[in-house]
Parts: C-alpha cells; sequence; structure tokens
DNA sequence: GCAATCCTTTCAGTCACTGCAAACTTAATA
DNA sequence: TATTAAGTTTGCAGTGACTGAAAGGATTGC
C-alpha cells in the first residue's frame, strides 16, 4: 500500500533535488544557499538536512535500492562466470537507471564543471560500498578481500566512472553509456594494451 | 637560497599536518577543531586557512611537486614502453615517497577509520590532476583524451590506491607498497583475470 | 637603517549543520 | 467519527568551518 505520507516524501525528495541540480548547474553548489534550495522546493530549510546529511549528497542523491539489487545481481552471476564478466553484467543495473535519468546527470556534470570539488565526491560515491563488494567477491573465492576482490572492484568502478563522465558530458546522447561501458570492460580484459596494438 | 622565510613556512606546514594527524587519529576529524590543531602547532585559527584551504586537507596534505615530477618522468617513459608500464614507473616516485612516510599514512588510516566520510577524499586526491595527466597520454597517442587515455588513468589510479590502503593498514611493514602495486599492475596487465586460474 | 614585501593575527560576518521541543499532518484504533 | 499514536515539518539557539579586510610584525633587499 502507497500512503499519502510516502508519496509526499517522495515529492518533496525530487523537488529538492531537481532545485539544487537546478540552481548548481546555473551557478556552482557554492553560490546557492541551502536556504534557496528549500525554499525553491517550498520546504524550510532545516527540512533538507532531514533529506539529506550534506548539501553535497543532495546534488548527487544515491538510491540505495540500486546498490542492493547490483549487489544481489552479482551474488548469483558469480558462480556461473569468471569476476570481470560478472560484475560487467550486474552493472547493467545501474546503466538502465542511468540511462533513463540522462537529463538531471547532464546537469550534474555542468554543476561539477562549475564546482570542481565536487568530483571526487562523485567520483567515489561508493567507497564503503566498494568495500562490501569485495567482501561478497573474498568470499566467492576464498581469498583475502584486501587483495584481488579490492582491486578489481576498485578498478572496475573507477572504469565504470570514467564511462559516466564521458557519457554525461557528451553533446545531445551522442553515445550510449552501455557501450562505453563495454568498450572499458574490453580494454579491462585485453589488460589495457594500447590503442592500436597487437 | 633557502630563506628563513621559507624554513619556517615549512615547519609551520608540518606541524600543523603532524597535528592534524595526531588529534585526528585519536579521536576523529569531526571531534577536533581547527583552532585546536591551530593551538597544537602555535599558530592562530585564521593561519591554518593560510596553509590548506579546508580542515580536511591538512590530513590529506598533497605535495604538488610530486605530482610534478611524476608527469614529467611519464612524459620521458612514454615513447620508450606501451602506456601501461609507463605509468607504473613513473608511480615509482610517488612510491619512494610514502615509503620513507610511512608512519604518516598510518595515522591517516586511522584517522580515517574514525571518521569514513575522508575516505571519498583519499581516493581520489587526484581527480583534477588525473586528467591532466591523460591529456599527456592522449597527446602522446594522438587520440581524444576521453577515451582510453582517461581509461587508463583512472584505472591505474585506483589500483594504485587500493595498494596504498592495503600497505597502510597492514601490520607493521609486513608488505612492501612496491611489490603491491607491482601486484596490481600484473594482474592489470594480464585483463584481471581470477586468481589460480590460467 | 629604511623601505618594500610577506605573514600572522584580530575581527566581523556568512553559512552549513545539529539537537531540541513545539506545531502540525497523516495513520491506526476503538 | 472521535481519539490516540506516529511521523514530519518547523523555528530557535548554538557550534564551528571558512572568508574578507585591515592592522601589526617579521624578513628581506637596498
Amino acid at each position: 500500500m502507497v500512503l499519502r505520507r510516502d508519496l509526499k516524501k517522495q515529492q518533496t525528495r525530487d523537488a529538492l533535488v531537481d532545485a539544487a541540480l537546478r540552481l548548481a548547474a546555473e551557478r556552482g553548489l557554492d553560490h546557492v544557499t541551502v536556504e534557496e534550495i528549500s525554499a525553491e522546493a517550498g520546504v524550510s530549510g532545516r527540512t533538507f538536512f532531514n533529506y539529506f546529511a550534506t548539501k553535497d549528497d543532495a546534488l548527487l542523491d544515491e538510491r540505495p535500492g540500486d546498490v542492493a539489487r547490483m549487489r544481489r545481481s552479482l551474488t548469483e552471476l558469480l558462480p556461473k562466470m569468471p569476476v570481470l564478466p560478472a560484475i560487467h553484467r550486474s552493472l547493467l543495473i545501474f546503466i538502465a537507471a542511468m540511462e533513463a535519468d540522462r537529463e538531471r546527470w547532464v546537469l550534474r556534470m555542468r554543476a561539477i564543471e562549475k564546482t570542481p570539488s565536487l568530483l571526487p565526491r562523485l567520483i567515489n560515491t561508493g567507497a564503503q560500498a566498494e568495500l562490501e563488494t569485495a567482501r561478497l567477491i573474498a568470499d566467492h573465492l576464498g581469498v583475502d578481500a584486501a587483495g584481488y576482490p579490492a582491486l578489481v572492484v576498485g578498478v572496475t568502478g573507477a572504469a565504470f566512472r570514467v564511462a559516466l563522465i564521458r557519457w554525461a558530458t557528451a553533446p545531445d546522447g551522442a553515445l550510449s553509456l552501455g557501450a562505453l561501458v563495454d568498450e572499458a570492460f574490453t580494454s579491462l580484459a585485453q589488460g589495457l594494451r594500447d590503442p592500436g596494438r597487437p
């Protein structure tokens, strides 16, 4: 049952994210106050912090549900194939969610261009999440999580983000995120050979 | 010529970094004020911000000189070998600097354990720097910086940081950072194959 | 010694963020 | 429906990061 309460909360959250993205893409997040964002969304400044722990978080707006689904998918796939392709396939969940949400990602990138100090935050949204994913792989392989599992998770995360940035900064939908991720994983599987070499 | 002024500045900077590391490793950075750090270092609170833009920066304490040297080394090596080993060798500069500074890195890790929100900051200290390194490689290869160059720089950066974290959290010098980085780059060159597979 | 330059400090101000308690809205129960 | 319980929003007061400007002190070049 969908309660009116939950619906309203979702609406408020969306309004805050939209306001934050719009204003930050325009002026840069430094030149936008929480008060302004909240006013734009029709709530008080205090309420903003009922939804997001920091001002930055409204810009990044992670969905914890996606992470959980990704991890479940990975658990299923690991017994069936090597680690690298298993991660690749699990990422389809994020890819779909992001391609359906391209406009927001474009705004996000515009905001980051104006306020580069946000880049690290975007780049490593999932630092904590990655540790847990590494543990998942470690359990599967029966090895220490700090070795190969941490490496493969960190590296594929980086590859994914590079593709994401390229996709979100490319002119109007010229590239598919899925294709860019495929390309990156292919290069990874081939040992990052120089392009145009055997 | 080394001026007294520059010497004093370096001393103050070091004192601030040491104080920040010591206090943050003890209590977590959230429970340390800039006033305290500054007092510990014998300067006013305002002076802290003459050295570091944010409180976090005192903990991370990047040396811009190292980045410049690394980049110069990379420029020299690129014509002589493929990109991946060239990056690997250029990183020796960082590796040497960090192995000579292990105590601080251990404190850093202890601080990050107490305040995990710092992890993203550490993980992506070099977001901006990485972009420029990618451009270097793009010029060498004659390709678009957003493609392979961004990928290889992002990925090797991630691999390096995984090794760094493993090294700095390992019990008392049990592992050499250089060896861990070698291991990571070997795995990268082999396409991140599952450990214990052909 | 004098002047120019660079650093530090003080001060006042903005704004992110927090805990608390009151006001209000929605849901559950009788 | 009337009442109670639960969840949400809000104002308020407070801490502390960070900034700009101006004044005071130290260091350097002459």
